[in-house]
DNA sequence: CCAGCGTACTGTACCGGTCAAGAGCCACAC
DNA sequence: GTGTGGCTCTTGACCGGTACAGTACGCTGG
């Protein structure tokens, strides 16, 4: 069985192959008529429609939007936080009739998907700046918008005002009293570097130092999930054990939860613990946390839209989203 | 700046653009010399390597498989378990040189990712058996691996023996003398049906009815986790309450423990429950969960495996991973 | 009666690569 | 001296579509 292609339904028809074309892609372009005898001829061959690469090389478009990450995919996946972003990404994709393609930042040079697959533009989140992929987006002159990320040039990019929330978060510390003050922080590569988690320590500290809090930093991988429950147990079991605790994510205000209450510690009222993020995780702890909003759908939706603005010739504003301190259960002024 | 092309370099460099193709695509076919040459004079153009589309639409292939997925993707990314399927699915994709496409179900005919997007072979996941997109995907003759699926005619297949291991789980109830089970499964369209519900269904089933055990069953959807806990109170909050409680999933089990909490009974002393999948949800859970355990990652190897052979022209054999029951913490003889 | 126009279809030139076969050249063996 | 073979590079066809500029024709209006 020869494999069927324009040309083959045409010879059937009796009609040119561009008119075939055009019953799939420009009804208005033919009578109705010999559209449907097309069609019915396209599919007594089993015609599975306009085949997509070559439909994409001959248009110089492939339906198809990249997104770029960092390292083992699994993290991506894991976190609550990314995948929501991935959903909404990708729900916002659908809508426009693109599809999503993830592009994994490559290890090795003979594969690297931000060079080898086609795609319309690309989403680079959370990534090191300096990534070679990063290179040979622009190099292929693939549009981008850069998410959760420092703009460096003229790129558009959608971020979250992490500064701002940690900011309301450690101050909210300090109102409640708290002058010695945990930071379970997320260990990242010196290099690359992680945008949220620099962020996020420069807001702590815009309202931690002014009030003078002395502060015990403490970071910890990002997977598996015990090194945080080790690292905020180092944190809390020491002498001088702060009275409160500002952490990356709500996984890890979790672990901090769980390893208070291994060493004996009560939430709030021996320990203050904060999250970030408000993730499904925040509502659902006990006590249920103290943490800072950010919409991470509405970050997929913006991103979204940016990367289609992009595609079509547009410069779109950098787009900064708002975070807000949600107050719960664990949070108290520190103990007397 | 007109687009670089295989072409502009050979002209630039003196040489045929097929010997250009072969400087990247075939290094062995040419001096390094020339090779050395031809690389100097497309970096100085700024070559972004041969154009995918154009590679895809001459080679036959596009380098990236498709996932197809019903429904909202949402769903699917914030479940832990999809997620970890997702996740271990792209790594083991990337390793072989492929990359991830997600091709959402559509719901809207203009535009069908299934058979607008280029791919070089799809990975069918908890989908309608009755889907267009999977009659498309056939129709093109893109090879399919179906995962989590009744198998439908000649399709190379994944699934977690999903029966068995409900099996367990129910025996284990009956075994700790539990004669009134609740059962909390997932809500499913009846035409669609889902695959592993209807098989756990079956397998809870399997040990219940011999040993003579009432059923209660509640079904809720997926989303949102409200829902899962409504349902687990109506269970709960009856006369006849049952003794122990199988849920579908980790999740359900955890929303089933908040909910008899909050009638003030105690896990597992009052009521023994039971969850599936072994997620990270389970060992956390406090008590920690009894629970069903998949092998996610290794069904994410397989299926990848699969494809990989259907795409190389080979006919895997239908895998079915084993389940086993993990016991823990949150099953207990009834109470008196 | 013919310009002018809209409708329906066709012809040709791409899109940017890869494949398979061939041709020039030199070395080496017989 | 020449056949054989390997290394390089070139030639021409092809992958399966789409864009754009025609062409043919019937209808309308002045």
């Amino acid at each position: 069985m020869a494999k069927v292609t324009l040309q083959s339904i045409a010879d059937r028809v009796g009609v040119s192959r561009m008119t075939v074309s055009n019953a799939f892609s420009r009804p208005d372009q033919l009578s109705a008529d010999l559209r449907a005898k097309i069609l019915a001829a396209a599919d007594e061959l089993g015609y599975g429609g306009p085949d997509p690469a070559a439909r994409a090389l001959a248009r110089g478009r492939t339906g198809s939007v990249g997104l770029l990450i960092n390292g083992s995919l699994s993290e991506a996946f894991e976190d609550a936080v990314s995948a929501a972003f991935l959903a909404s990404v990708s729900d916002a994709l659908s809508e426009r009739g693109l599809a999503l393609t993830l592009l994994p930042a490559s290890s090795d040079q003979s594969f690297v998907p931000a060079r080898d697959v086609a795609v319309d533009g690309a989403l680079v989140y959370i990534c090191d700046p300096a990534a070679p992929d990063i290179a040979w987006l622009e190099r292929r002159q693939v549009p981008v918008v850069v998410v959760d990320h420092n703009v460096d040039g003229d790129v558009a990019s959608v971020n979250v005002d992490d500064r701002s929330g940690a900011r309301l978060a450690a101050q909210h510390l300090v109102d409640l009293g708290h002058r010695r003050v945990g930071i379970l922080t997320l260990e990242t590569d010196p290099a690359a570097g992680n945008y949220p988690a620099r962020e996020r320590m420069l807001g702590w500290h815009d309202a931690l130092d002014p009030a003078g809090a002395e502060t015990v930093v403490v970071a910890t991988p990002f997977a598996p999930p015990e090194a945080a429950y080790d690292a905020a147990l180092g944190l809390l079991d020491r002498p001088d054990r702060p009275t409160a605790v500002l952490c990356f994510s709500d996984a890890f205000a979790v672990a901090t939860i769980r390893a208070a209450e291994a060493l004996g510690l009560t939430v709030p009222a021996d320990l203050s613990v904060v999250g970030f993020d408000d993730s499904v995780l925040a509502a659902g702890s006990r006590p249920p946390l103290t943490t800072v909003h950010q919409e991470v759908p509405a970050k997929g939706r913006a991103a979204v839209a940016a990367i289609a603005e992009v595609m079509s010739g547009g410069r779109p504003a950098p787009v900064l989203l708002p975070t807000s301190l949600v107050v719960r259960e664990s949070t108290a002024p520190p103990p007397a």
